[in-house]
DNA sequence: TTATTAAATGTCATTTTGACAAATAATAAT
DNA sequence: ATTATTATTTGTCAAAATGACATTTAATAA
């Protein structure tokens, strides 16, 4: 095979920044490494990729291998290709920042695989540049949910307008009005009432809602504005 | 040196999808490709990133070389990285877009490089998946601009207030009410009235700006809100 | 029956937006 | 010198969106 003369090749990874919410707290899922150097230190869920897969592929297939999990919401972050990032040989690593209903997967994933939660905030130091690449995706995900409803994709299928307020106030670590949030969200058409209510956070009860999967594609790349007095 | 055994190495480019505005239309800068295979094809500026550099780095680099320029605003667009991309050797290429003031180089471009523009709507058949570079880059500038006031990169240092007009409508590909643009372009605070005239467009003439540039930068990261009745 | 507690909803003044047309400043033509 | 021309600049108003603020409601517990 012809190849161009001269150049050096290097290894090419992924790593992925998965968030979750808990209900409470925003999460984020480690794993301990299991190759030299820095084995089993904790770090992000990342691979190598292989010579017959994008790097969309390779986080994918990472990411499956390691919580279970296909289909999730996956989003290019950026590349980390400083020379010595890796101090055995060079590697560039494709950032990905993915978004898991941390419920629906919670038992398969703390049995079959040792990945696991930490608190955002309370998350062990990581390996190399990862913690960079976590402080990124925080960045990126309060900038992208701003603008676009991606924090659903944290959530359960039934969810609360309260649970979703705190789920926005822990992205943006800040307070939102009640009357202010609920409007605005009712605003946009994305969600649909369901007769059911949660008890379990009060004696009223919330009330459950759902996405319109219709809409909710349909006003994904549309501009939201849900986040009041913004600054970045 | 230890190596990580058994992975597959990989040649990693960069590739720039350089932007430009003339006054009247949206531009792109392109190159003849100097070497095998697709020799003598327009291409974006790119090159194989160094041993000792980074992404980054390598794009400032072959900006450098191919346009003699420097302190470019360049922004990470997204990696390119299908298995069959380059029908050489696989090779991942990183794509940067950058913004330039046409017109600041426009001498030393033709003379000593043989970079050309082209219009970004007549541009010529491009190499490999260079095509979908320079059409998500397109996109990425106007969703981008929409927000951030990144735009007067591309403008000389003194410009009037038609000309950033015509700017915004190139990017959006649409026309823009005089009276609302003014007035929002102005509530940013982001300029500055000069006293001369730009007479060639009118014969009243119209009144050149230029930027606040400490405004401009504390700005930068804010969101504006540019453009009216916006849809991705 | 009352107390408790979180959920849900309403009001109002201010700001922002979008749609629309008239006035202005300089030169060119008569 | 007056008028015509043409792009630039600016103004108004109704509608919508926003931010700040407190009360009512629904269910259970006491």
């Amino acid at each position: 095979m012809i190849e161009y003369s001269g150049q050096p090749h290097y290894l090419v990874a992924v790593d992925c920044i998965v968030f979750g919410f808990d209900g409470e707290h925003l999460k984020l899922l480690l794993v301990k490494r299991g190759l030299e150097p820095e084995i089993n230190k904790w770090s992000l869920i990342g691979g190598f990729v292989g010579a017959n897969e994008s790097p969309d592929d390779a986080a994918n297939r990472v990411l499956k291998k390691n919580t279970g999990l296909e289909g999730i919401y996956l989003e290019q972050l950026q590349i980390y290709g400083e020379p010595h990032r890796d101090p055995i040989e060079r590697t560039l690593s494709v950032g990905y920042f993915a978004l898991i209903d941390i419920h629906k997967y919670e038992a398969q994933l703390s049995d079959e695989y040792h990945a696991e939660w930490f608190l955002v905030n309370e998350s062990p130091k990581l390996i190399f540049d990862h913690a960079q690449m976590v402080a990124d995706a925080r960045k990126k995900l309060r900038y992208k949910a701003a603008l676009h409803p991606i924090l659903f994709e944290m959530l359960p299928k039934k969810f609360t307008i309260p649970q979703l307020q705190m789920l926005f106030e822990e992205v943006n670590d800040t307070k939102i009005d009640t009357r202010n949030f609920s409007r605005k969200i009712s605003s946009t058409g994305l969600l649909i009432k369901l007769e059911e209510k949660d008890k379990s956070g009060s004696k009223k009860g919330a009330f459950y809602f759902k996405l319109d999967k219709k809409k909710y594609k349909a006003n994904f790349q549309a501009f939201l504005n849900l986040i009041p007095n913004l600054k970045l």
